[in-house]
DNA sequence: TACAGAAACTGACTTCAAGTCATTCATTCA
DNA sequence: TGAATGAATGACTTGAAGTCAGTTTCTGTA
């Protein structure tokens, strides 16, 4: 009898509404102001069973940040899918963390307020491998990518494909961050247009890391998307 | 009679003296595990005490980063009070962000924490204010550097300082923060280096900006620096 | 169908920390 | 000296995370 198994999904089903409400409460209130009261009444359970499927709030607010990673993650993954010239893959993983920011705004500010040591207190360790899991993932998309690239004379071959990966994650991230929170700061006060900041930053990596061949790939591919448009 | 400037510079004493029991314990403990009992126990005051002279928790953790903020702006207009060439100067202004990390850990961590959108709400409008004062001086310093660098020739004169003072800050502060607390992270599961990394990051952001001569100054410096040790 | 035991759920309660405020204490100066 | 002002106190209020003894619901068996 399969009793037994329609509990497992149940239980499922459960943990993933209680998800369904968290991610509303977070997404409106971010991590401090979000209460559990709430999530519960989101879910329509009372706060106690919160706790028989999460340890914790972060831990309600890891699992859902994982979601936002997954999405980022399937992008990248249906970008690699695709077979494309080196150049092409490249520009494209990298508009896609953009694209990403610009859908996901809130999938985008979770995942970043995380990064800060400070609040892995109370993250319970199999939360904290799985966040670092899907991590991983990402991180080895890229990597190979880069590894693609220096193999195909594109990429100089005398820098790291991982110590670049981090040098564009970085690079981006922190401007993205930036775009997100104080852009009108840094229109208004500096008059400074953090988009197009975003843009010259990855345009003068990209050209740092572009062997000739690279650049030369790099400039007709520019030329011809323009003429698609 | 000087009573009431005597009282002032008490007010402002006792001010000062909560604020080193409230660095020492956000030093250890961090924001959020911080709390206004200990700080208060600290100063060998009342909790209602230092409500008396900050509003709140947050103020006194704004406060205490300001002071790191002077410090970090102190170094760099100690090093602009030098006359120096260019090249020397910009390089540095990028050596002290990292002198500021190794040196006052505590405050650079402190600095980058409030970076967070989601802390401000409890921040008095004063204390916002007075944060941006500092900051505005430290960004005056970097950008106009960086137009010297370009009157000089030495630097791209297509490439915006501001912008350019953007990108250097967010390279290299998201490479600290991530040396910080992922070192090991990334030397055991990726084997990568990421003080190395932060090295191979600013060469390269520094020769895509500086123009031929700049280049050229920057070799010979490099070379001079050396030959010094 | 009745019922015992297991599983799921509940919400009042405990704990802890920020922030408040009526009261107490200290200082000044007339 | 003592009234008035200002400084300091700590018990109290508030609010939220997390707990757990008790209640309800479900399941498999007689």
């Amino acid at each position: 009898m399969g009793t037994a198994e329609r509990k497992e999904r149940e239980k499922e089903s459960r943990k993933e509404s209680i998800i369904d409400a968290a991610q509303k409460v977070f997404f409106e209130k971010g991590l401090l102001l979000a209460t559990m009261e709430e999530i519960a009444e989101q879910a329509e359970l009372a706060k106690g069973t919160l706790y028989l499927y999460y340890k914790s709030k972060e831990d309600l607010y890891l699992t859902v940040m994982i979601r936002g990673l997954n999405i980022l993650c399937a992008m990248f993954e249906s970008i690699i899918a695709e077979p494309m010239p080196f150049i092409a893959t490249l520009v494209r993983l990298i508009d896609a963390y953009t694209t990403f920011y610009e859908h996901h705004k809130n999938y985008f500010r979770m995942l970043h307020f995380f990064q800060m040591p400070q609040f892995h207190k109370q993250v319970s360790d199999e939360m904290k491998e799985a966040g670092r899991q899907v991590d991983s993932r990402l991180w080895n998309i890229a990597i190979a990518q880069l590894k693609r690239g220096i193999r195909e004379g594109k990429l100089r071959s005398d820098i790291d494909p991982a110590e670049m990966a981090i040098i564009f994650w970085s690079n981006t991230t922190t401007l993205l961050l930036r775009i997100d929170s104080q852009l009108d700061f840094w229109k208004d006060r500096m008059n400074v247009d953090l988009q197009h900041t975003l843009k010259v930053s990855q345009t003068l990596m990209l050209e740092s890391v572009l062997t000739e061949e690279g650049k030369k790939e790099y400039r007709e591919f520019i030329y011809s998307e323009m003429r698609n448009r």
